[in-house]
DNA sequence: ACAAAAAATGCTGCATACAGAATACAAAAG
DNA sequence: CTTTTGTATTCTGTATGCAGCATTTTTTGT
């Protein structure tokens, strides 16, 4: 995100059924990005006026963006005081982590379980084309194509609750991984570990997976450490 | 909840420090309970107009609350029409009761390796409480005691971000535990399971805990089975 | 010159007002 | 009698305006 002008409210392209996107959804989404790639740091106050004339919107649905953020963990409400962009120490972050890990174990061995060929099919194509980035080097896509393969693991346990609680863990924890940029050979590591996740999802083996899942979440920690 | 007259917005009491609650809090806490109680069943209508009337409120901050509502998975929001609060099937209900054994059985081993004593006399001291109302045959107590002993544990591991997630869970699965009304037999079963628990928990026995925890919630999937 | 008090500024919190969409109702045509 | 279409009402979505609190700056007294 290089600068913001404003929101289009609806993409007024051709005639045909235009996606009615609301208001509300794409000021979450915005915001929720702006916070994530850093354009609104930690510990920033949220400023209603100024930040709803960068973006072309009223302080109304501005605020009632800002409170379903807060909901969501990304942002504190002050009383009186309005919103600031939440900061997370070191051990916030190891313990979203411990969490996660946990969900994903769990994840990884329902899906097994339950997931449709098609279903393993997508991911495996997900993780070919993350592997396609890899090596051309490309870490903006392979980092938001590795971001997708965990979701959708999480999706495929076919437990709405498990994807949600995954999702809102990914979410705050989005804006850290976002920064870790780990060397060539962690980066590697992380890669063989993708290839084993995949693996085991396709041999519909639960243990494995769900180990593999572990492993790879417990090397995140140690790759993120240092950048939090 | 019998009947809403209007909200209170700050005790007015004596002098002294008032406490400053928000209103945003306030009707946050409120719209939930009017969620869980059943004033608001599952699929109604939360119109603006009137539930603002009713509850003393202009629509703006109302609206600011059901967006934190929606984020929080209590209600959805339905583009030009509104806000329903959320009906549940069976099967979102034995998810989440799945996904909330996986996090109690993690706080529990948790639990087990940083509580403090205190921490641990405080659970105690809840699960007498409870056993206290349990012969007092007092079933509203009981269950408040026994969600804030879950809630507990939950925080005696120490991670937030664990207490986070269980606590979104045991909120959505608020509204049906309110309703599901074990008879004697199986209510007796839930105490003793919860006596089993502390004593692990003071005997810091993780692996005893964690199982324990997880049978708990099984055997809960199985009483509010047929209520969903 | 420094400290304390007072005024002024800026922001949040809430209410109200207005515009557009959706639904309900009614009338007319088949 | 059913269906369709036009109209009216109701509700949501957004903007604006006002009051109160917080903070900062200015002023005043020592």
């Amino acid at each position: 995100m290089n600068e913001i002008t404003s929101l289009e409210r609806r993409p007024e392209g051709g005639p045909g059924p235009i996606r009615r996107t609301a208001l509300h959804d794409t000021l979450v989404t915005h915001l929720r990005d702006m916070i994530i790639e850093g354009d609104l740091p930690p510990g920033t106050r949220l400023h209603e006026g100024q930040l709803g004339e960068q973006l072309g919107v009223s302080r109304t649905p501005l605020r009632e963006a800002i409170k379903y953020l807060a909901s969501e963990g990304l942002v504190e409400l002050v009383p009186s005081r309005g919103a600031v962009v939440k900061r997370f120490s070191a051990k916030d972050v190891q313990d979203m982590l411990t969490v996660l890990r946990s969900l994903e174990e769990l994840a990884g061995r329902l899906a097994c379980e339950t997931a449709s060929d098609a279903g393993v099919a997508e991911v495996r194509a997900l993780h070919d084309e993350m592997v396609s980035r890899y090596k051309a080097g490309d870490r903006l896509q392979y980092y938001k194509l590795n971001q997708q393969i965990h979701t959708a693991i999480a999706q495929l346990s076919g437990n709405a609750a498990l994807a949600d609680m995954h999702g809102i863990l990914q979410t705050r924890l989005k804006r850290i991984r976002f920064i870790g940029h780990e060397g060539p050979e962690k980066w590697a590591a992380a890669v063989a570990e993708h290839e084993e996740m995949i693996a085991a999802l396709e041999a519909r083996d639960q243990a494995r997976l769900s180990e593999v899942l572990g492993r790879h979440l417990r090397k995140a920690w140690e790759r993120v450490r240092d950048s939090v």
